[in-house]
DNA sequence: GTTGAAATTAGTACGAA
DNA sequence: TTCGTACTAATTTCAAC
């Protein structure tokens, strides 16, 4: 279950477009807002917080888990009070065009959180919840090692959870321009303040520190 | 908002013990199952899912919202159509006696989705959520890089989400066992089915391929 | 897109098992 | 503790504006 297959067809969900069938407004975000601080709000007192009718409320919300743009609410739970207190991420080098098997694997273990593909030394980032140290370690040595797909792992302990948000909204970056930050209006058309989120992409990369795909990671020490 | 407390005092979170202030029974993790699937569920509709009768499943409901267990509720957006299709990982390098302000000023950043603290060749780990690629730069070389608790980054993006679950309960282990993790009866006193989870942590870590903190990574390949 | 009124459902409080 | 029922308050639906 809750597999995702966004970002599929091309290698790099590089296209940000906004509005595939939904064009989200200013007040579809501001219910978005309100739908991710407390999920269980009643539709009525949504419109009041958000400031429109009823019916408008029911129909934008409607609309939003009809669309897609709402996947589902969920309860977030303190995990250490449920008994899986220890993170462990997992990096994963998978064998070449075994990806298929290796998707199909992880969607059957329950304990896996998270899983990304990503750039870097590694090919994907796995994050699994334990109840105790052991089961990491079973975890990756007797499980991951089965699967003929994963050609090699390296583990890594969280300490601490500093910081998680259920979701990231683009009006969040509204809060804190001009610290730090400075909008260029080079590539970055989202200047905006209630829906430009363009695309503009794939252009000023030559300052990042980056790491090509799985090609070790050199020296690479400042950003600057 | 939304920072966590967890895990704080020690450095480890190694006691995953359960219960502290609620014993967790089997209908709790019941009422879990369900919150997670569908968060919006009325108390009703999770008393029948259950199969307790009303008044229990509001004092449940209750208990575990008091308690903490269930933080909030949450709604569960598709990023790419809000606007936000480029996800990326940042790992820190964090001067050390500066955690104070790192956290302090991770807080006042909106577009970071999650931070951990980590084990291994960096210190923490930091995933932002942004509708470019240019974006994630500027985040990375311009905010994240005036930051003085910040040593150095290294960035890697994430090509697609595979798997992501709101959560993951005890419970759900149930479901694969004797699939490739034979439960050694060992350090793991995990073998009740309904609501085990002790601790018994700390042992079995020879044949783990660890990472120890910030040492550099050897040429470690497999985990066996 | 908004307001108002009816029908349904949710939430609360109690006593009994 | 948990269950069942009655009571109260709220939400959702549907209508007209």
């Amino acid at each position: 279950m809750t597999e995702m297959s966004s970002n599929s067809g091309s290698g790099g969900g590089a296209t940000g477009r906004i509005g595939i069938g939904l064009e989200l407004d200013a007040t579809h975000l501001k219910i978005l807002e309100v739908l991710r601080d407390n999920g269980r709000v009643s539709v009525s007192a949504l419109a009041e917080r958000v400031g429109i009718s009823r019916a408008n409320a029911y129909t934008r919300f409607e609309a939003l888990r009809a669309d897609g743009v709402i996947r589902r609410f969920t309860a977030e739970i303190d995990h250490q009070r449920a008994g899986l207190g220890i993170v462990a991420l997992i990096f994963v080098t998978v064998r070449q065009q075994m990806w298929r098997q290796f998707r199909a694997q992880l969607a059957q273990m329950p304990e896996v959180e998270y899983c990304a593909i990503t750039t870097g030394q590694h090919d994907a980032m796995i994050q699994v919840r334990m109840a105790d140290v052991a089961e990491v370690h079973a975890m990756v040595t007797e499980r991951l090692a089965n699967i003929p797909a994963v050609k090699a792992t390296e583990t890594v302990f969280i300490l601490d959870e500093v910081l998680r948000r259920p979701y990231v909204l683009p009006s969040d970056r509204e809060r804190d321009r001009g610290r730090g930050a400075p909008r260029r209006p080079g590539p970055s058309p989202s200047s905006d303040p209630e829906q430009g989120q363009g695309q503009g992409q794939g252009l000023p990369l030559g300052k990042m520190r980056f790491v090509g795909a799985a090609e070790g990671r050199a020296a690479l020490r400042d950003a600057t």
